[in-house]
RNA sequence: CGGGGCGUAGCGCAGUCCGGCUAGCGCACCUGCUUUGGGAGCAGGGGGUCGGAGGUUCGAAUCCUCUCGCCCCGACCA
């Protein structure tokens, strides 16, 4: 390919709307535009990168026997509406109507026309099992789209969708996917972990993410360098450090005026926010709950909402209203008479804690568990760095990472719902077992990038680059020498199914050498007057920069091990 | 949806608080000459409904009202 007949708008200063390396990076060195908040054009060399992912998966897919179909975008809103999610899912759906009027939307995913396919198509355990996968587009009004091409309302997706006849059959797919997916990554060149986590609006009991670490992550996960334990902190346990705090501390009042938060009272009397006690008062569906958690911890929303459905924090006046207390000063203790739940994180057990007195300007030191409250206990704080491991009690690191694919064991959720069955082998009817595996190709890319890249631009991995090698002859202009040698090599390296893109514009030695860098194919060969003079090019890598002069003969040779500048 | 920021040439920005000549600068672009292994130099040149609408004023990029867009934090998010 030529560089000079390809689009490759590369820019000297960074876009100041971006903020994510990856994002900057690929604005700069002409991979994507922005058309709108959260859809991106992808450019001649991004969609390069888009497609060589994309083969990936192709192959990885079929390997495990899956099958590619293409589904509709536009979709009719009966499924949607069979299996509840018409209604579950609120304004990240685009809907339309069509012209006679009916309810349409576009995909955002697609259970539903899977499992609808299948319960035409599907009658026997005989044809199970099945994988069905697509390359497609997905359409979520995101309430706000961000880092580039990380999060956008239209975004390319392999999703693949298993059908089983048991669920030993379904474990099965879901093994075949975990190693697809392992391979997948591993290939793309990016460091990932797979971990556990939540279900969300998929519905099922199993799943797991896949995470590529970055700074420009949405997600935290939580480690385990000891044991392997891997989680999203959705879901992650932890085992906050003890209380190291003597429980022989008498009951008594503390005069705190107007100090509210634990920060505030934790401050005032100097004493660290782990010997108090955190009370937030939250309104459920069943009424007010009382969550107690230690001062260093953050409450867990969603690990509560699993224990007393969706709820809200109450307001100050509410506080006043179900407490008779304000806010600020409200603690666990003499709520017998009312009617309210107590929720506490399993750490509060031991140990004595200074929290609310129930009563204005007063704190309470001395609580202690089971003596001065009673509660229901639940693990329901956040993991933080350094809490034990809940399987092996080893100190937890925690990460930013990019979410790059997911897996769920759906089980029958959607082919119930959509009555999607099989005949077993005694003539039963029964529900196709499901599994639904995506992967964001967009993702991969950016991870990859914010994986590899430095000051001068983007580092390929290179399975992924849009380009095997980058052909940079330097001065061609001038020199016939140099650019039939250029030629020679490319055609050369072309006849040997090495894919390279050669820089033939009228331009400096520095603009050329530049924009290499930037683009970043993970190898450049120079052709310059002075090393030819010698009979010579440069070999260069990119992540390396380091150089290797070799005859123009040897470039292929030296192409395909090219260990020594990598 | 709550909070914050920004819209001035293709890109990056100054000018806005405190209204006043013809709206500027750098990069990019066009022409010519020189230069040519890490984003060249000189000279000349083109390009603007100052996001949009309405208002105040002798006069608005600048003040007021409304509105649209984009970004960031939070909420939300397979």
């Amino acid at each position: 390919m030529r560089f000079s007949r390809m689009l490759i708008p590369t820019v000297r200063e960074t876009p100041s709307e971006a903020t994510a390396e990856s994002h900057k990076l690929m604005q700069r060195a002409g991979y994507v535009r922005q058309l709108a908040a959260g859809l991106y054009i992808y450019l001649p060399l991004g969609w390069r990168v888009i497609s060589r992912i994309n083969r990936i998966l192709r192959q990885e897919m079929d390997a495990i026997g899956a099958q590619e179909v293409s589904m509709p975008v536009l979709q009719p809103a009966e499924q949607w509406q069979q299996s509840g999610r018409w209604y579950d899912i609120k304004e990240e759906m685009f809907r339309l109507k069509d012209r006679g009027g009916r309810d349409m939307c576009l995909g955002m995913t697609h259970e539903e026309m899977m499992t609808w396919l299948a319960s035409r198509e599907i009658r026997s355990y005989r044809q199970l099992p099945q994988i069905w996968y697509q390359i497609q587009t997905k359409l979520r009004d995101e309430p706000r789209p961000k880092s580039g091409i990380l999060r956008t309302r239209e975004f390319l997706m392999k999703d693949s969708y298993s059908f089983d006849a048991s669920v030993e059959g379904l474990r099965e797919s879901y093994k075949l996917h975990e190693d697809a997916y392992h391979r997948i990554f591993t290939r793309c060149g990016l460091k990932f972990h797979q971990v556990e986590s939540d279900t969300g609006m998929m519905g099922g009991a199993v799943a797991h993410e896949f995470m590529a670490p970055s700074p420009s992550g949405e997600d935290d996960i939580v480690l385990c360098a000891a044991c392997g334990y891997q989680a999203n902190v959705e879901v992650a346990g932890s085992v906050p450090s003890a209380a190291r705090y003597g429980e022989d501390a008498p009951l008594e009042d503390v005069h705190t005026p107007e100090k509210r938060t634990v920060e505030e009272v934790s401050r005032f009397l100097k004493e660290p926010p782990e010997r108090f006690i955190k009370s937030i008062l939250l309104l459920a569906g069943e009424g007010p709950v009382l969550a107690l958690l230690r001062g260093d911890q953050q409450l867990h929303e969603k690990k509560l909402q699993r224990l007393i459905g969706p709820f809200r924090a109450a307001g100050k006046p509410e506080v006043k209203d179900v407490l008779g207390v304000e806010a600020g000063f409200i603690g666990p203790m003499d709520h017998e008479d009312i009617h309210i739940k107590i929720i506490a994180d399993p750490v509060l057990k031991t140990g004595s804690y200074i929290t609310g007195a129930n009563k204005p300007h007063y704190h309470k030191r001395g609580v202690r568990a089971q003596v001065h409250f009673q509660a229901a206990w639940h693990d329901i704080h956040v993991a933080a760095a350094g809490d034990g491991c809940p399987r092996c009690g080893a100190p937890l690191a925690i990460e930013k990472a990019i979410e790059i694919a997911n897996i769920f064991q759906l089980g029958t959720k959607y082919s119930a719902a959509l009555n999607a069955v099989f005949l077993n082998e005694s003539g039963a009817e029964e529900p196709i077992i499901m599994g639904s595996y995506g992967i964001g190709p967009a993702r991969i890319a950016a991870a990859a990038i914010e994986q590899n890249h430095d000051r001068d631009g983007i580092i390929w991995p290179e399975a992924i680059a849009p380009f095997d090698v980058e052909i940079v002859p330097l001065g061609a202009g001038d020199s016939p020498e140099v650019e039939s040698a250029a030629w020679d090599l490319y055609r050369e390296l072309d006849k040997n199914g090495i894919e390279a893109i050669i820089d033939d514009r009228d331009l400096r030695a520095g603009v050329k050498l530049k924009d290499a860098d930037l683009i970043g194919i993970p190898k450049q060969i120079i052709v310059g007057q002075r090393n030819l003079n010698e009979g010579l090019v440069e070999l260069k890598g990119r992540r390396t920069k380091e150089c290797l002069r070799i005859r123009p003969g040897e470039a292929l040779d030296a192409l395909r091990a090219g260990k020594e500048i990598d």
